[in-house]
DNA sequence: AACTATTCATAACA
DNA sequence: TTGTTATGAATAGTT
C-alpha cells in the first residue's frame, strides 16, 4: 500500500517479515478498536506472531466475547449432544439470549430504529403502543406536577392562615413598652430556639406554642420572600 | 479516511452505523487475513455487531487459537481460582439475567408501566424518547403508505391506458351477435380465474392475454375501495 | 451498490 | 528500531 503494491504472500525475509508484522499489527488493532467504538460492536482480536508471541485486543472482556462466541457457534453447530446437563444449561442460556435479543429489538424499534422489516399493520401497532405509553407518561408527569402544585398550595394556604392569625394577635396587643418585648426575647433565648423561630416570634409578639408549627417553621426560608 | 475525518465515537444514526459497520468490517477482516499470510501469524478475529450478529475469521482453527490463547493467558494469569469456570458460568448467566431485567423494565416503562419510581426529569426523558420514536414510526408508516399509493396510481394509470386501447379495439370490431360474447365468457370460466380477474376481463370486454397482469390482479382487493 | 475526494496505512528507504 | 515519504488502500459522504 505504499511505494509499490506487495503481493499477499508470506514474506520470506525474517527481518522484513518482523517489520511488516509490527506495523500491520498496530494498524489492525487500531482498526479493530475503531470498529468497536464507531459501530458499538463487540470485537476480539487474538494474534500470535510467527515466533509465538501473543497480542490481543477485546472491546469488552476477552473471556466474555469468547464465551459469547462459543454459545453462538454451538447454537449453529453440530448435532453434538455430549451431556443432558450441558444441553439443559445451554438451552437455558440460549433461551435467555433469545429473550434479550427480542427485548432489545423491541426497544430499538420503539426508539424508531430497525423499522425496515415491519409492514404497515405492525407499524400501526407500534404507533398505538408508543402513543399509549406516551399518554401514560404524560399523565404520570402531569400528576406529579399537580401533586407538587397542590402540595405547595396547601402549604401556602396554611402559612397564609397562620399569618392572618398572627396579624390578628399582633393587632390585639395593647401598645406596650420595651419591657414586654424584652421579656419575650429572654424567654425565647432561654428555650434555645432557632433564628427563624425568633423572627416568627417577633412578628407575633408572643411565645404561644404551636406543636404542629415546627414542621412549618423549618420550611419558611423560601416563602418569606413572598411576604415582602 | 474520506471526505472528512470522522471522530472515533459511537455513530448515533443506526443506518449510518450499519453502513460503516459493513464497510469497516470487511476492511478489518481483509487486513487480518493479510497479516496472517504476510507474516505467517496466527490470527483470530471475532466480531459481534450491535444487533448481536457474529462474524469471525481465523487463520487456522478458531478453537485451536482460543485454546492457545487460554493457555497463554493462564500462564500469565493470576492465582487460578479453583471454580473459575463455574464462577464464569454463573456470572455470565447472572449478567444476562440482569440485562434482560433492565431491558424489560425499559420496555414496560415505554409502555407507560412502572413509572412510579421515576422523577420528573426521568419522565421528561422518557417522553422525549417516546416522541422521537413515535415520530420515526409515523414517518416510516407514511412512507409506506405513499409508496403503496404511488404503486397503485401507477398500476391504475396503466390499467386505464390498457382499457382505453381495448375500447378502441372493441369499437373497431364489426357488430357481432350474442355468440361471440358467450364464447368469451366460457373461455374465462374454463381457465378458472378469480372473480377479480373476471371483473377486469369484463371491463375490457376481451380475453386478450396479459402476462404481467396477474400480479396486478392479485393486489386489487384493497385499492378497489379507493376507486369508488 | 457505486462513486470520489480525502484521509489513512504502509513499503521502501534512510 | 524508528522516522520519513511516496503511494496504494480504505472509507465518509454522496448519489
Amino acid at each position: 500500500m505504499a511505494r509499490e503494491r506487495r503481493e499477499i504472500k508470506r514474506i520470506e525475509s525474517a527481518a522484513a517479515r518482523q517489520v511488516t508484522f509490527s506495523k500491520r499489527r498496530r494498524g489492525l488493532f487500531k482498526k479493530a478498536q475503531e470498529l468497536s467504538v464507531l459501530c458499538d460492536a463487540d470485537v476480539a482480536l487474538i494474534v500470535f506472531s510467527s515466533t509465538g508471541k501473543l497480542s490481543q485486543f477485546a472491546s469488552s472482556s476477552m473471556n466474555e466475547i469468547i464465551d459469547k462466541y462459543n454459545t453462538h457457534s454451538k447454537n449453529l453447530g453440530k448435532t453434538e449432544q455430549p451431556s443432558l446437563d450441558l444441553n439443559l444449561e445451554h438451552s437455558k442460556y440460549a433461551n435467555l439470549n433469545e429473550q434479550l435479543a427480542e427485548a432489545s429489538l423491541r426497544l430499538r424499534q420503539m426508539r424508531g430504529e430497525e423499522l425496515e422489516g415491519l409492514n404497515v399493520e405492525e407499524l400501526q401497532q407500534l404507533e398505538k403502543n408508543l402513543e399509549s405509553g406516551l399518554h401514560r407518561v404524560l399523565q404520570t408527569k402531569d400528576q406529579q406536577f399537580l401533586e407538587q402544585i397542590n402540595d405547595l398550595e396547601r402549604k401556602s394556604t396554611q402559612l397564609a392562615e397562620e399569618n392572618m392569625q398572627l396579624r390578628n394577635q399582633v393587632s390585639q396587643i395593647p401598645p406596650a413598652g420595651k419591657q414586654a418585648v424584652a421579656d419575650t426575647e429572654n424567654v425565647i433565648a432561654e428555650e434555645g430556639q432557632s433564628s427563624e423561630s425568633v423572627m416568627t416570634a417577633l412578628h407575633s409578639g408572643s411565645s404561644q406554642d404551636n406543636d404542629d408549627g415546627s414542621d412549618v417553621s423549618l420550611k419558611l426560608g423560601l416563602p418569606c420572600v413572598a411576604w415582602k
